[in-house]
DNA sequence: CCCTGATTCGC
DNA sequence: GCGAATCAGG
């Protein structure tokens, strides 16, 4: 794929939009992030900055080392080995703490009817109603195609939201691939994380 | 490990 | 000019 007028001209708008390079390499295809990285530098919108109209901005770079007279330097390829010495590196091998690992917390699943074994209060949760209808509709979608993983099957990168009543038979979790960062896939995180008051502020 | 952008450099 | 490889964070 080459650089084409259109091509360039949505991998402008994309990142000046703020899309990420994969993002915009997705979305034009054939080519990677590097390659979307690579023409963003030649085309020197590298600085995403200057989007209000403040004319002061540049927070002053830091301070580049100015390349005195050495522009292209080769690998230290060869190696001195001067003197004989012998390189007894002591090679302290430093013992890392085992990091404690957290129980991955369980959140409600909208399907309670009320009875949890030891039943325990019902934590507070959004009524459903307050969630996007579309969000409710693309987790009711994705529920089919989830991977209705067991809890120990679970991992770090595996959607932890449950689906079912855990006090029967079909309950399970997602299993999706996570959003980064986030415990849920994206459909969840959806339901899970509410722009709040997404109903009442819909106008502005 | 997943991701981000930045840079280098052979092509 | 192009972009893989690599670097440097988060």
């Amino acid at each position: 794929m080459s650089w084409t007028d259109e091509r360039v001209e949505l991998l402008k708008k994309m990142w000046s939009e703020g899309q990420s390079a994969s993002q915009i390499a997705k979305e034009l295809g054939g080519v990677t992030r590097n390659a979307v990285i690579g023409k963003v530098h030649r085309l020197g919108l590298s600085n995403r900055a200057s989007g209000g109209g403040s004319a002061a901005a540049a927070p002053a770079a830091k301070a580049k080392e100015a390349k005195p007279a050495a522009p292209k330097v080769a690998k230290p390829a060869a190696k001195e080995a001067p003197a004989a010495a012998p390189k007894a590196r002591p090679e302290p091998v430093a013992a890392k703490a085992e990091e404690p690992k957290e129980d991955t917390p369980i959140p409600m699943s909208a399907a309670r009817k009320a009875i949890i074994p030891a039943g325990q209060p019902l934590p507070p949760q959004p009524s459903t109603n307050e969630i996007s209808p579309e969000a409710l509709a693309r987790v009711n979608e994705v529920e089919k195609t989830a991977k209705k993983l067991s809890l120990m099957e679970l991992t770090e990168r595996t959607c932890k939201w449950p689906v079912g009543d855990p006090a029967t038979e079909h309950f399970w979790f997602c299993g999706l691939p996570v959003q980064q960062g986030k415990p849920y896939c994206e459909a969840h995180v959806g339901v899970a994380f509410q722009p709040m008051s997404a109903r009442r502020d819909r106008r502005r």
